[in-house]
DNA sequence: AGCAAAACCATAAATATTCTATGGTTTTTC
DNA sequence: GAAAAACCATAGAATATTTATGGTTTTGCT
């Protein structure tokens, strides 16, 4: 019998067991599960290549959020998917995410377009089940709620640039409008007319910056 | 027990038939179905007015190629989705089609935004009755085959304007490049830069129209 | 092979779009 | 109610796109 072999990664390790636990407990048509587990982005990369060098693993079960315990720059579960696509091409990446917002999905639907996402409120036996053969055989699985945000963002054709992100993104955080031109290479007027633009982009016209920040969240774009 | 009330249209009279007796007969969790049917366009725009008028159907199920007995201009199911979303905004739509290319999928996600696409080779009894339970309760519900073609839109970020569109399209049905300045209001050498832009945004520079044409049908843009 | 049609490419001029600079008005904040 | 920020409008500058033109290469046909 064949043997599918697993890593989860996240820096709760009840978590990971709980995967553990039930997939390798879990009679699959023609295989077993094994499962190993991972905590930091520094050790999971060292498992995936270190397993990428014999024998890849065929699931990668990534977080988004992870311990970072070195000095270094903030790595996230996406950055460890992006990471994992180079030197591990053949295996399945899966998110299990604690978040349902459109911006972090879509995102990571763009940077690594995992064969897998499961929103965490909405993983049982029953689920990581399926998911484990879903992705196997013919992926994608998306859960309920990675649904509604993919859904929401394919009925819309809205493309914006850099910059529109860019201000999009500062307004969520309340950078005041004056202060974009530290961050963004456009001038003053520059920035005003594109937040004019786009809340006619939005239908938000004549209202104010909550109203834009309310339309772009919505439609996902922060 | 609540009645849950649903349209299914079809040119296809047997398909149309197998829907209802697998839905009439199912025994759903509070609810029992009562199915009506249509084969035509404007049989179907009837019921669907004369249904919300008083009480709306809960569900249409359409089809996307439908019999046009008329002589008007030939309407198709995603016309039909367009005038349901107008008359009848609370019914959910999902769509039934043969088809499982990208483009017929991206154009319907956009137009109509359906609770539910269903590939028909991957619907059987057991997905029937989980499509129901689904978009009544927490739309959508996709089969596998509708979140490949997702999936792959989801997961590159490229966006054309109308001329992009209009020229892969002509490309498509074999229009030579100096006769499509009759249908795009581009002069010749607009429209060959254009191509040249395509050609290296699909990554297929230095080769012939016919792997554009593959490259954008593979992205779901025809 | 050899011809003609179409596709392809490059450049300068024309056009359209976007950005900046500037100065003003309205709204928010304390 | 005064200062700060947001908002708006316009002219000119800077970019990007399109056209017109003329050429080269490829394709299709006999």
């Amino acid at each position: 019998m064949r043997t599918v072999r697993i890593l989860a990664v996240d820096d709760h390790e009840m978590t990971t067991l709980g995967y553990k636990f039930i997939l390798e407990d879990t009679e699959f048509d023609g295989f077993k599960v094994q499962m190993d587990t991972a905590k930091t982005y520094e050790d999971s990369v060292k498992r995936i290549e270190d397993a990428a060098r014999g024998i890849p693993y065929d699931i990668l079960l990534l977080d988004i959020q992870l311990s970072n315990p070195t000095e270094g720059p903030a790595k996230t579960g996406e950055d460890l998917g992006i990471y994992a696509r180079k030197v591990s091409p053949d295996s399945k990446i899966v998110f299990m995410s604690s978040f349902s917002d459109n911006y972090r999905i879509n995102s990571i639907m763009q940077t690594v377009d995992p064969e897998g996402y499961m929103v965490k409120t909405e993983i049982d036996q029953k689920s990581l089940q399926a998911m484990v053969n879903t992705v196997l055989n013919s992926p994608p699985y998306y859960t309920q709620k990675a649904l509604v945000a993919i859904r929401k963002k394919m009925a819309q054709d809205i493309s914006l640039d850099e910059n529109d992100k860019k201000i999009l993104y500062h307004l969520s955080i309340g950078t005041k409008t004056k202060d974009m031109v530290k961050y963004i290479s456009l001038s003053l007027p520059g920035i005003e007319n594109r937040k004019r633009q786009l809340k006619s982009l939005f239908g938000v016209e004549k209202q104010n910056d909550q109203a834009l920040i309310t339309a772009s969240r919505d439609k996902g774009f922060i």
